[in-house]
DNA sequence: TGAGTTATCGTCGACTTGACGATATAAGTC
DNA sequence: GACTTATATCGTCAAGTCGACGATAACTCA
């Protein structure tokens, strides 16, 4: 028995405030002219993870920002009409700023806030939701949110992210207190910066932990 | 392009106060004679999860009992050398009790500490160090531990499952006060453990929550 | 009956968290 | 320049949680 393999990005990103979401717009069928997330065949030669690697750089023109995790595999023998086909899903979070591009088999790219999602094709659907509960529950206990931010960014910028990934709000002050004295989530620079209103902000870099300890919980 | 995709299990169980690892012998060609994860091809109508939940009672007879997630996906283009193959691998925890039986191309399937481990075929080092890995932080955050006690265990029994896969010792009184005064984690039977050695213990069955709130951690 | 063993309840200090007051340092306005 | 607004950052305090550990309860075994 043999499969076709394919790889599929949740790509999320905030924008204005809102976390979103890049999706596609299906040329060819089956489901064309609807969402879709982004992905595409695994080549011959080619591990898994290269082939995510791949995706995102051809989706956004990064590389080696952000971050890139496999979430899960999807294969239901029904989920795609044209046969059985496995897709790994991966979960990408990026700082914002790229304008999508159109990839090979996409009409158009663009980023949809994850309130007001439409219908997607396929399962994806299914494989956006756990992308995000992915990223919300790795929030809590990873530096990972820095992820979403440039390579320098303010306390301020870093909640923000937070809040927008959670939907929920922080108290500033106590989130300042928590991330700067968690050993290893930020690293300050020194540098400030200037020009934005009120007070300027101390200027951080992600530090080294590969996990928070103790966690930043959510609420519940 | 078209793969071969198959499906391996991390089955874990603890044996003796030991985190064991169910291993078969490979009867064929590649790795003949090398020790291996259970596992098996992907039939051509069946869902990736229904391949895992066929192969675990395959190899332990258990259905229901325990806990079966997927962890991960492996295919490296050079894994397998019969060509392009992709394995899900699934993560199953399981009470103690079922004696293996032995698979279709296993010659024979055996528990085997984790402290000891021989050298495995395929990936399935990294793959059972990666289940270990996803093992050891889920009981921190998930009520999961119980899937390796039977129905009916004491806290005892729960706090034996944490030293044994953190390889940690616990105090017990905090261990106590700690499960049972986390909402939905354990729920009390009224029943007793009798001709036990010492004061006789209550009985639990795992409680509804989903996650623990807040989590228990371990040290740094 | 006494010794040994395990379960369970309490206590205490150190630490963490959530709520929120106070101060610092900027831009903008008059 | 004085005042307002905005944001960053530091402090304070009470409630909750955790680790260390004492004390007691309820069994088995000899």
């Amino acid at each position: 028995m043999s499969f076709a393999v394919t790889v599929d990005l949740v790509l999320l990103t905030i924008r204005e405030g809102a976390l979103s979401v890049l999706l596609i717009r299906r040329a060819i069928p089956p489901y064309q002219g609807g969402s879709a997330l982004p992905g595409g065949f695994v080549l011959p030669e080619e591990d898994l993870d290269d082939a995510a690697e791949r995706e995102l750089v051809e989706e956004t023109g990064l590389r080696g920002a952000g971050h890139l995790e496999q979430l899960g595999s999807y294969g239901a023998p029904g989920r795609d009409p044209r046969g059985r086909v496995v897709t790994i899903a991966y979960l990408a979070l990026v700082p914002d700023a790229p304008s999508p591009r159109a990839g090979s088999d996409a009409a158009e790219a663009d980023w949809v806030p994850v309130a007001a999602l439409p219908p997607l094709a396929f399962d994806h659907g299914r494989i956006l939701a756990d992308g995000i509960e992915r990223a919300r529950a790795k929030l809590e206990y990873t530096p990972l949110a820095a992820a979403f931010c440039p390579p320098e960014f303010t306390i301020a910028e870093l909640r923000q992210v937070y809040e927008s990934v959670w939907g929920t709000r922080l108290d500033p002050r106590n989130f300042h207190r928590k991330v700067t004295s968690t050993d290893g989530f930020v690293v300050a620079t020194g540098r400030s910066t200037a020009g934005e209103r009120g007070r300027p902000a101390q200027l951080f870099v992600r530090g080294a932990a590969p996990v928070l300890y103790p966690p930043l919980l959510r609420k519940g």
